[in-house]
DNA sequence: ATCCCGAGGG
DNA sequence: CCCTCTGGAT
């Protein structure tokens, strides 16, 4: 039976360079970034970014916004709403509890709007080098492809599973090794399971079966 | 459980 | 056309 660290040290060969893709210069435009990323691709996301951080560079300029404008800036997202109103409101955040910076602990961070406990991993992880685990779709879907976490894991319980089962050193460098095998090669639909070195311990069909069931 | 919500891929 | 994309708030 393979090992999580062998998993990992597979994942590593095959993605030597995982990193963070979000383009950012600093924690304000990571955390705006990770926000405006839910439920769309990181690409899209660096698309809207430059442009919107050259009008609204910090959390002052972006609260000071009219709300339409920084909408009209993300527009090409989806959500986009929704994420105009919460970057606003999470940079008004930042100005009046936290001094206009990005605070690090997991409670400041998710009582920001817009922010949940994945964004909030990120953050910690990418910014501050805090070790976390970010459970999101990818994550998800490979924790369970890999029989890291069962079919019917919640992500709260998917989280506590993987960190138990990683090293604490390894967390930060497994969340991106899992998002790339997710992003790039184990893909939601059409993955390339003729090549894949965890063909023998898949369990993509009774995740598939599992969700079928619940629909 | 539902809503938000555009763009790109198959 | 249908599915998916580094979710969160209600």
């Amino acid at each position: 039976m393979i090992t999580t660290d062998e998993i990992l040290d597979q994942l590593e060969i095959m993605f030597p360079d995982a990193h963070c893709e979000l383009i950012h210069k600093n924690p304000f435009e990571l955390l705006v970034a990770v926000v405006l990323s839910a439920q769309t691709t990181d690409n899209a996301v660096n698309k809207v970014t430059p442009a919107l951080f050259e009008s609204f560079p910090d959390p002052k300029t972006m609260a000071n916004a009219d709300i339409k404008d920084i909408e009209d800036k993300i527009k090409r997202i989806g959500l986009y709403r929704n994420k105009a109103r919460s970057i606003q409101n999470l940079s008004k955040s930042l100005l009046t509890s936290f001094d206009g910076n990005v605070p690090q602990s997991m409670k400041d961070l998710t009582s920001l709007a817009g922010v949940g406990r994945k964004t909030a991993n990120v953050v910690r992880s990418v910014c501050f080098d805090i070790p976390s685990i970010a459970v999101d779709t990818h994550v998800e879907r490979i924790s369970k492809r890999l029989g890291l976490a069962k079919v019917y894991d919640s992500v709260e319980v998917v989280e506590q599973k993987l960190k138990r089962k990683i090293k604490r050193e390894r967390w930060n460098k497994a969340h991106h090794l899992f998002i790339f095998f997710g992003r790039y090669f184990c893909t939601a639909r059409n993955p390339q399971c003729n090549n894949c070195p965890f063909q023998n311990i898949c369990k993509k069909e009774k995740l598939e079966k599992y969700k079928n069931q619940n629909k």
